[in-house]
DNA sequence: GTGAAAGCGCTAACAT
DNA sequence: ATGTTAGCGCTTTCAC
């Protein structure tokens, strides 16, 4: 591709490449025929200029990272389009990274994003922020973690999450709640069982550690985990659960094995992903905003890169989750 | 961020920044210890090239982009996700663009990321192929969608694909067969329902074109149609559908009245999505691999960058797709 | 084996 | 209002 460059459009014109350049930024001080004529021959030759260059000199990309763990998740997916959607509404390109849970390819990913000089990035770490970000200065939002004080993030309050999905469970009528959750060192994850133990003691219901139970935040674990504690001496009639895929295995288990959902027990997800709503599965789960989690951070990064504000301005967003009862708990 | 340049090391190690340029892009002729230094020197400054600079030389940015309509829809998140992976394994970064199905959007950012510079671009249209992409040369690749012949594609046997579904519907024993499109104007939704009438001419079956239907490829059109088809006079017994979504309308609405799916009618579905196989679903589909689409994808179009083929050596790979079979059809 | 210098395409003083 | 010029950080001849 033989591109055509500022040069090119100074010879055809006759004027010098920095009555161009003024022009074509729409600086002040160019003589309106000189502008027509540029700008036509501009159109003519199909310019387009190169923001390697430019960026060059104005160490500004117009590109912004985003690393999530896992692309083809649902959850990761929907923020990824309102990330998307809102860069583009301001003119910024958005540079995506799927890091397949794996902290070394994220270590990877940041270092080449940062050689290509994106203005930011958004963050949601596999396990940890990496040391890796700081060098992104202040140009950095975590998404969907609870981070350091350090940085700006924007996490949903989980502790109200779980305690909104005790206060439901109890509501129905459910006595025993059972907790089966993702990883045990997710702090998202203890964050909402802490809440829903909450939850349970105002509610004046049984706490029984013995209920609770951790695993991946997959729908095998969910199932597997059901099975363990339905077939213990004295099962639950409730079940809250990390996450809305470990619910469906949870679901799966129970209707395999005869109970009624929501008559003889109650299931509540958590993320209210997108089938959770369909005829067929219709499960009662905390939710919270995706789109806004995605959009508001790039918010946040947008005007720290444009402002250039100062470190120690640090955005903490707690989003608010509320409950969507369906028919796996009965009203 | 003041960033370390390749000057800085060459002041601090007291050489020329030419060899210091040899040493990083391990070019040979560079003595041993110098190197070392030079390397020890890099590494304790947090050194990092700036691939702006570097790419106004080479003329290569280890960018892809890819555009699809709709990154949140799990068939291109699938995608985007092998693209992305394919990359990173190749050193490449993915810049993502999600039009909205809106072709100004994609045509707004084919031109920013033709000024970034990307390398190649993998580009599912909303409609139809914008000219802007001549402009990338052969280092394009168009997916899912059956392009002219002057671009490289990959696409899927939609033919075939219509045709299993007509062979398991009739193997089945249904033998009125409507399909409930998507887009008339979709060619693969077209391929689709030629490929159905094929398979059902095969089968013996009657041909009714009372009972096909189009409309937008979502669960709400799939209700409605199947509503129409089903209170006309002669209704079928068996429902191919555009696409999963179609056909999860469909079943709604099937359930809702009191249908026995699959004992009175039998819904076969179209690119088995994820929640196909989810335990409450269950809906038999025709599949075929999205994550084999992006793979192979992203490996021809990193084999035409970094080889330089000729614009005449175009590749258009069909993909063959297969019947998936579950609990919407009888067996 | 190493250095000097030109130039990639662009922006932004500084002149005129 | 327009032109000249010096870089931005890097790669790459071409000398030595």
């Amino acid at each position: 591709m033989g591109e055509v460059t500022i040069k090119d459009i100074a010879d055809v014109t006759g004027v010098s490449y920095a009555t161009v350049s003024r022009t074509l930024n729409n600086r002040s001080g160019v003589h309106g025929k000189t502008r027509d004529k540029i700008l036509k021959a501009a159109a003519e030759l199909g310019y387009h200029p190169n923001l390697q260059a430019r960026s060059l000199k104005t160490n500004r990309t117009y590109s912004l990272a985003l690393i999530v763990p896992d692309i083809s998740n649902p959850f990761f997916s929907d923020i990824a389009l309102a990330v998307n959607d809102y860069a583009y509404e301001r003119g910024y390109t958005t540079v995506l990274c799927s890091a397949n849970w794996d902290p070394e390819i994220e270590r990877r990913q940041l270092l080449q994003l940062l050689g290509q000089r994106v203005d930011g990035l958004i963050y949601k770490p596999s396990r940890n922020v990496l040391p890796e970000v700081e060098r992104f200065g202040s140009n950095c939002v975590i998404i969907s973690h609870l981070s350091e004080a350090s940085y700006d993030f924007i996490e949903v309050d989980n502790l109200k999450g779980g305690q909104l999905a005790a206060e439901h469970l109890a509501s129905c009528g459910y006595k025993r709640i059972a907790f089966i959750g993702g990883r045990e060192d997710s702090t998202s994850n203890g964050h909402r069982l802490t809440g829903m133990i909450r939850g349970l003691k105002k509610a004046g219901l049984e706490i029984d550690e013995s209920l609770y139970l951790y695993g991946p935040f997959s729908m095998v674990s969910g199932y597997k985990l059901t099975k363990q504690v339905m077939e213990s001496d004295n099962p639950p009639d409730g079940i809250f659960c990390g996450n809305d895929l470990i619910a469906l295995g949870a679901y799966e288990y129970l209707v395999e094995e005869g109970y009624r959902v929501p008559e003889d027990i109650g299931i509540v997800g958590y993320d209210d992903i997108s089938f959770c709503s369909l005829p067929q599965i219709q499960l009662t789960s905390v939710s919270f905003s995706r789109s806004q989690m995605g959009r508001q951070a790039a918010e946040i990064l947008i005007r720290k890169i444009e402002d250039g504000v100062e470190d120690d301005k640090l955005q903490h967003v707690i989003l608010q989750p509320k409950l969507v009862s369906r028919r796996s708990t009965r009203k």
